[in-house]
DNA sequence: TCGAAAGTACGATGGCTGTCAAACTTTGAT
DNA sequence: ATCAAAGTTTGACAGCCATCGTACTTTCGA
């Protein structure tokens, strides 16, 4: 497990459905730029995280690497949109959208 | 609970994570025309069935009415595509392609 | 060198959900 | 009138997964 090459459909989905896992996406997404695990202010300890930034690697979704102790996340934006076109700017509008209504 | 008027991102990725459920959205998609339940020749049981489909439609995805025995299915398109913009177009060309390579 | 910071690893656990079988309801056809 | 067909309802169950705490590793700074 770990196949970061494929990034299916059904794995994808898995793996946003989850609200935490969502909200990295989408600030990564938004900021367009590499980002420590812990700069993410998740709802979660830090074990729990580890997991979410995990599964969203295994899916395909994130790159990570180390710098010194932080790990940083990549999003994979270009190998996403090539294995599903539309899915990931869809995805955030809406997640931003939802989230804007919710969180004021 | 059965609110249908309100479409969110989060029940409507709930939803589409199953596999069995994407099939008939996707199926109510490509036909464009209402279909029975029985018509969709689902891998699980009648009750199993049935399940998929409250969830669908407690989802705002689909409406349901009766013909005789037989429940319609209609595919919320319009509705969908007001709340979640590109998301269900991206997702059912995501599945076919991914459903033509799976089941040859 | 010592300690704090950043994550990871590992169990354990609780809740959710997809699944089924069986019994039931309703409708239409014979 | 009866019977089959189409779904629903209910209850039960198994597996998965998000969650946590604790212990651990590694790195950097003081």
């Amino acid at each position: 497990m770990d196949d970061v090459r494929t990034i299916t459909l059904q794995r994808a989905l898995e793996a946003l459905v989850d609200p935490v896992r969502r909200s990295i996406v989408t600030r990564l997404y938004e900021t367009s730029v590499d980002l420590r695990c812990g700069s993410f202010d998740l709802p979660v300890s830090k074990s729990t995280a580890t997991h979410h930034f995990r599964v969203l690697r295994e899916a395909g979704l994130i790159d990570q690497y180390y710098v010194g102790t932080a790990r940083m996340n990549t999003l994979r934006r270009a190998e996403i949109d090539q294995a599903l076109p539309g899915l990931l700017d869809a995805l955030i509008a809406a997640d931003q959208r939802a989230t804007a209504t919710t969180a004021p």
